[in-house]
DNA sequence: CTGTTAGCGCCTTCAT
DNA sequence: ATGAAGGCGCTAACAG
């Protein structure tokens, strides 16, 4: 049993011959250019239709011969998880630029919404794409609709501002990233009842408040043997997540479980190992680093929910670079899938 | 902060008058053709170099403008996984043809390896590269060398045959994925003892003998306070499976975890939904289908081991293509991870 | 509104 | 061993 999926291969000549018209015809309706009658439309699509046409990319690419700019907005500071989306671009740049396209990094502080909006403003025009960590602030979100209006392509990465008018979000649905880890700790913790404890960076950052809900959601309706404690915020720094969860764990004997959302994962596992509960409390954290391979290794955390960041950044790239073409955005591809890693399926 | 990844855009021309050699000797060089007196080359690649030239992809494509076959060698029978990888590669047509890229899909029986063999034999001279379903047996592995020297790329796809000189496996390392599958049981009994069973295809498929190779040795070294019974063998079937794994529930009412190695899920929760034990046995099978999306949501199931179908039919392609026009093959892009699906992040 | 034409950057004969 | 020249299929001026 044999099965083709492919077409042989016409150009835009058999096309413009078989409608009776010529090339640069043909061009403009492929591309709904205006200046054409819409009969002579008709016959042209009619044409396209009927072989099922379809113009050689390679060719469309090297004729336009355009060198494309794109730039990515990252949180400054050294968040691992960042960082490793930065080097996954660095290693694209062989890629890059064998497609004539530039790619630059600006880092700008996120925590803060005007400085990130001034930094999205400072971009206009320069740049036929735009990927930026965002943060939900109408500041933000006007930065973000002026870039659209300019005619800039805008995606959003990890963080998104689903209010503004950006083309395409690249990231994970957080909401359910925090259901994953509700289930998982309270699956993991079994039997048992007790307390669980949150560290988030900070409930402002839309991303960690879209877990929490969703792990508090879970937590409720399917683990009432479980109460969960309210949520600490150590912003993100290792420092202040040890010191405020090593109070907590002082004040609680009966935690079983501990849900880190963002980073300063160090700090937490820090305060876990001290208190020497390290192995009895289940603790499970987001995306797979250095350390958090080390942890799971060791058994000190038991699951880490992850966003592979080598696919944000070629997600990312591949969808500016559709958008900017005009091609379809292959959706199933380009969809960031929500990871559940533990000890033995480590990447 | 700003960071640029990529180099403006020199072409074969500016490299030629750098070198003081002829956009011919610059060609034949990049791709090691002979001809070229060494010091010329010295030449020629010093100046590239110098430059991190990059050849344009697209023009390069277009001047070669040759079009592609790539057979893709898959079981015949109602496989779901296996009909999932087909119909993401129906998906890509119009990426396909944009390339000029002809995929065609061959279907054979897997399970007799002198068929497979004659299959792959019958393909000889007729593609630019085949992506095979592989059973691991010495016919099989011949019958992938001969394509091999006649000059075909080859990748094994979700079954590997490591012995044989296939350039590239598309799949995810099933020992992993069987050492995952038996924490996750592990882990979610919990505390309560008892017996686990395991329903296999057949233990003469290298993936399912590898998956129930790794899910004992967690078993073993890990839950000692879980029993392992013998392999049942369903040969993919619902019905067969069903049967064996109702005896067995039948003779057994301590058993606490199930671990189902390959397809015939159907039947497998049939017998232990009528035998009334959905909700107590921990049951871990794998793939996402339409039927363990249903299993997961209705809490019969609790994880799938997944990999990506769409992604590996994509990744095979991207594969061959690239081995077909000696480019590099992006590893960390075409790795296929092992996913743990639970009910908050089925895809 | 429609057609003609000159490239885009590389590969591939065919000469030299 | 090296160079010159004509495409590959599409796009974008520029004519008509």
């Amino acid at each position: 049993m044999t099965d083709t999926l492919t077409a042989t291969a016409l150009t835009l000549k058999d096309i413009a011959r078989e409608a009776g018209v010529s090339l640069a015809t043909v061009d403009r309706v492929l591309h709904n250019r205006p200046g054409v009658r819409p009969d002579t439309v008709r016959r042209v699509k009619a044409a396209i239709e009927r072989n099922a046409f379809q113009p050689h990319v390679a060719a469309a690419e090297l004729a336009r011969s355009r060198a494309r700019r794109f730039v990515f907005v990252m949180p400054a500071g050294p968040n691992p998880f960042m960082q490793q989306i930065e080097a996954y671009l660095g290693e694209m740049s062989a890629w890059l630029s064998a497609r004539r396209l530039g790619v630059e990094v600006v880092a700008t502080d996120v925590f803060d919404p005007s400085v990130l909006a001034a930094a999205l403003e400072a971009l206009s025009g320069n740049y036929d794409g735009v990927a930026v960590v965002a943060l939900d602030h109408p500041g933000v979100r006007a930065a973000i609709n002026d870039l659209v209006d300019a005619g800039t392509r805008v995606v959003t990465l990890v963080s998104d501002v689903p209010s503004s008018r950006r083309h395409h979000y690249v990231g994970i649905d957080n909401i359910a990233a925090g259901r994953t880890a509700g289930a998982l700790v309270g699956r993991l913790v079994g039997q048992r009842s007790g307390k669980v404890a949150i560290v988030a960076g900070s409930q402002g950052l839309r991303d960690h408040s879209e877990r929490i809900f969703g792990f508090n959601q879970v937590m409720a309706t399917e683990f009432p043997g479980l109460s969960v404690l309210p949520v600490l915020e150590g912003r993100d720094e290792d420092d202040r997540s040890e010191q405020v969860l090593a109070r907590l764990l002082g004040r609680h004997a009966d935690i079983v479980g501990l849900y880190n959302v963002g980073a300063g994962t160090q700090g937490v596992a820090k305060a876990l190992s001290d208190a020497g509960r390290g192995k009895q409390v289940v603790f499970v954290g987001h995306d797979v680093t250095a350390l958090t391979r080390r942890l799971l290794l060791q058994g000190v955390m038991d699951a880490a929910i992850s966003q592979n960041p080598g696919h944000e950044a070629r997600a990312a790239v591949r969808v500016l670079l559709a958008l900017a073409r005009g091609e379809p955005i292959l959706r199933e591809q380009e969809k960031i899938r929500i990871d559940i890693v533990m000890r033995d399926n480590l990447p």
